[in-house]
DNA sequence: TTTTTGTTATAGTTTTTACCTATATACCCT
DNA sequence: AGGGTATATAGGTAAAAACTATAACAAAAA
């Protein structure tokens, strides 16, 4: 196989027309010019040139070869350059996983950050359930994913972000909410409305009825946080939705009551991870610390950052 | 500067996602291709490649360079299919240069028969003048010309093809032509009209002038074949005008009258010439030869081939 | 003509590197 | 914990890419 050098010999030859000035100009001695061009002529061949004392140039194969020639060492020079861009690693582009009832309601709030701190950095995002997401990241199908805790498997590098309460929200007719408050112990044989069981909500839903006594009715399930929501509003019941979703515009706050549950750690928490042995990991990470400050600063009213995990 | 190998190993890692496997199919050892990979990402100046046990997958990096080592790869291979059918030297393209006065009433004769011949040889033809033309072999505008004899310089290599008598063309009512004939003798002090001093014609047709003792006429000169002619058939005197010309169907036969000079040499010859280096030479006298041929095959009636000088 | 000069090819060496085998290291899985 | 598998490293060999020196040759100059 030949060399992409050997073809830039080629070309410089067909440029200058002189095998010795060709070889000054490439800065190597003119024996070893001719017979790096003997041995691709060999390789391919081919007469590529029409040696003489006066002027080399080249044969009619060479010439219809030199075009082809030209266009692979300008591409060899475009991946030269492309991967010069992307050594600086931030300049690359990343596949970030996310699940539908967080990406929505979260990343409208931390990718402008990104941005502005990583500012080549290029994200391509998709929604799955957190379980698929899992795999995809150890498969090699996303790079990083945003998950809630916890994993199923332990194999993932994983930089945990913040703690996001759920609140109850129930109809305003109901009148549950005297100040916006119930204790734990009012949960108890509550008939609780959730997602449907392919969601990770689901089952983080289940697990606080299992604690409090409450009861999870399992007659309507939503397929998404918008169609719960809206069950609650037509007044079938209560539900758990995270405080992201309600802290964005989707929520409209006089249509339902929101109740906060005192006493009860009733909340999920949210990780980033990817692969343990990422070349990039350390900038993995620092996307991580730029989301727990973000979290920290522009929405500790709802979420809590977990810096030291 | 990397090499064609090491973005076909890249490639194929990528492909079989693992260094391992990757090796056997390349057929090499493991671990060179470890280092070579190694040395690709340092010459690249980017990490390619998430090594693990388990999988080696591309980094965000690797991935997008990916293609574009592809697209390196496929144009490797088609200059090595290129060059693989340009390696029979009669499958490439010829740039031939001839004469004006030649070119237009010689090759629809022979090109179909070289065709024929070599039948994946393409030739790219150009007109110019024969002065023109043997300097444009020398500095490599042309592959071969077709040229009349004698050549001003000597470095080239020259295949005599065939001597082509010049014709005495005359209007109708000059009535010179009793019986197409006349004798050297009679040119004598006749007034002669010739091309432009520009095509070797001119200095043809002079110098016959001087030898019979006829008289070039200088006040008239035709800027073509055609041109001459048609001031021959207008009645501004006689001219000598080429056999394959006169035998071609831009001569029309009633319009003027054809007179064979008896007794004089009155021709001129035509060659095949390239640069005696050329690395296909042999294909080329194997062409001339194949002119000679059909020349005598065909035209043997108008024109002499010339085959051993 | 002979000499000089400049260009390419060849010979002989050195250095580099691509490749191998053997082994270390790390991880996965039972 | 240990066997199995994957990649990395070490050390050595052989191929090839580089160099210097020189031959061979053609063109230009003397």
């Amino acid at each position: 196989m030949a060399t992409l050098k050997q073809i830039q010999y080629f070309q410089m030859v067909a440029e200058t027309q002189s095998i010795r000035s060709a070889a000054d100009r490439l800065g190597i001695a003119q024996p070893t010019l001719s017979t790096q061009l003997a041995t691709l002529e060999k390789n391919l061949g081919v007469t590529l040139l029409e040696r003489s004392r006066r002027v080399t140039q080249l044969t009619p194969a060479g010439r219809q070869l030199l075009p082809v020639a030209a266009q692979l060492i300008s591409q060899w020079r475009e991946l030269e350059a492309l991967a010069n861009t992307l050594s600086d690693t931030a300049a690359t582009t990343h596949r970030l996983g996310v699940p539908p009832t967080l990406g929505p309601y979260l990343l409208p709030n931390i990718v402008p950050s990104i941005h502005e701190r990583f500012d080549r950095l290029k994200l391509y995002v998709r929604e799955e359930p957190p379980t698929q997401l899992e795999g995809g990241v150890l498969d090699g199908r996303y790079d990083l994913a945003l998950l809630p805790l916890p994993l199923r498997g332990d194999k993932l590098a994983v930089d945990v972000l913040f703690r996001e309460p759920l609140m109850l929200v129930a109809p305003k007719e109901a009148g549950l909410a005297r100040d916006g408050k119930l204790r734990e112990e009012q949960l108890s044989g509550m008939s609780i409305m959730g997602l449907d069981e392919r969601h990770q909500l689901h089952q983080e839903v289940q697990r606080i009825c299992e604690r409090t006594g409450a009861k999870l009715n399992r007659d309507y399930e939503g397929t998404s946080l918008d169609t719960l929501r809206q069950m609650v509003v037509m007044g079938m019941g209560v539900a758990f939705l995270p405080a992201l979703y309600i802290r964005s515009e989707i929520h409209r706050p006089e249509e339902l009551d929101v109740i906060h549950i005192e006493g009860a750690a009733i909340y999920r928490e949210h990780a980033l991870v990817y692969r343990q042995n990422s070349p990039v990991r350390r900038l993995y990470s620092s996307i991580a610390t730029l989301i727990r400050e973000r979290m920290a600063h522009a929405m500790s009213d709802v979420v809590t950052p977990i810096f030291d995990r």
